[in-house]
DNA sequence: GGCCAGGACACCA
DNA sequence: TGGTGTCATGGC
């Protein structure tokens, strides 16, 4: 048991988890992008949306030189709509990226160092505040824009973590999380490339069929029916 | 031609 | 607070 929640893993557990996908896989080396701010105009560009659609919605932004903050601040709106068609949801993004950047510009002088001075509570309140982050937006740019010791939940984290029973389907995003970081060291390489680990499995082993038959994580414990 | 992808928000009861 | 509809492209 994790703090006391309503799960079968213990802490050595789950770093028995983290340490098995690791060597079975291989480090996966996150966040791809060539800057921290990348990282955060991915993180909302990704939504639920496959990684390829975002990194032709990144390459239109870099070829007219507008990744950067007070570009994309400025830019009009339906302008930046079309140069990310491609990830999709492009008028929600559009609205979105114009958001965060005037934040970014205006709070923190669009400096990724500046940022990661301020408290994680603090920041991760901020960006739930603004119009497109909800929790694993922010929790994504905590962890791999700024560095800050976070786990991050999505929907591959609770199809696997829930499919071998280690916690009930109807976890919140909050429980989830609390579960990962009372169970962890809170080392950032670690939660870094563990959230990686999980979306690489996710992708890989967790997609249409109940339950993985070739999941790495089936090596380790027993698979238990998938809880309705 | 249908399904899904590294979610979040609006609206409703 | 929980369930459902909407946003939308591209790959398989």
């Amino acid at each position: 048991m994790i703090g006391g929640m309503n799960c079968s893993l213990t802490k050595i557990e789950l770093l028995a988890i983290y340490q098995d996908l690791l060597q079975q896989i291989g480090p996966r080396h996150w966040w791809p992008a060539d800057s921290p701010f990348e990282v955060i105009i991915g993180a909302i560009l990704t939504q639920n949306t496959a990684w390829q659609n975002v990194k032709k919605a990144i390459a239109n932004l870099k070829d007219k030189e507008l990744l950067n903050p007070s570009a994309l601040a400025e830019i009009p709106e339906p302008e930046l709509a079309a140069l990310i068609r491609p990830s999709g949801y492009f008028n929600q993004k559009a609205k979105k990226i114009k958001i965060f950047s005037a934040y970014f510009v205006n709070r923190y002088q669009g400096s990724m160092a500046v940022m990661a001075q301020q408290e994680t509570a603090i920041l991760r309140q901020e960006l739930l505040a603004l119009f497109g982050i909800g929790p694993e937006t922010a929790d994504s740019m905590l962890l791999y824009a700024l560095a800050k010791p976070i786990f991050v939940v999505d929907a591959y984290t609770r199809r696997i973590f829930s499919r071998h029973g280690w916690f009930a389907t109807d976890f919140t995003y909050q429980q989830m999380q609390e579960f990962f970081i009372q169970g962890l060291p809170q080392e950032v390489s670690l939660l870094n490339e563990f959230h990686a680990l999980i979306d690489y499995v996710g992708h890989h082993y967790c997609r249409k069929q109940p339950i993985c038959q070739s999941c790495p994580l089936q090596t380790r414990l027993p698979l238990r029916e998938e809880a309705k």
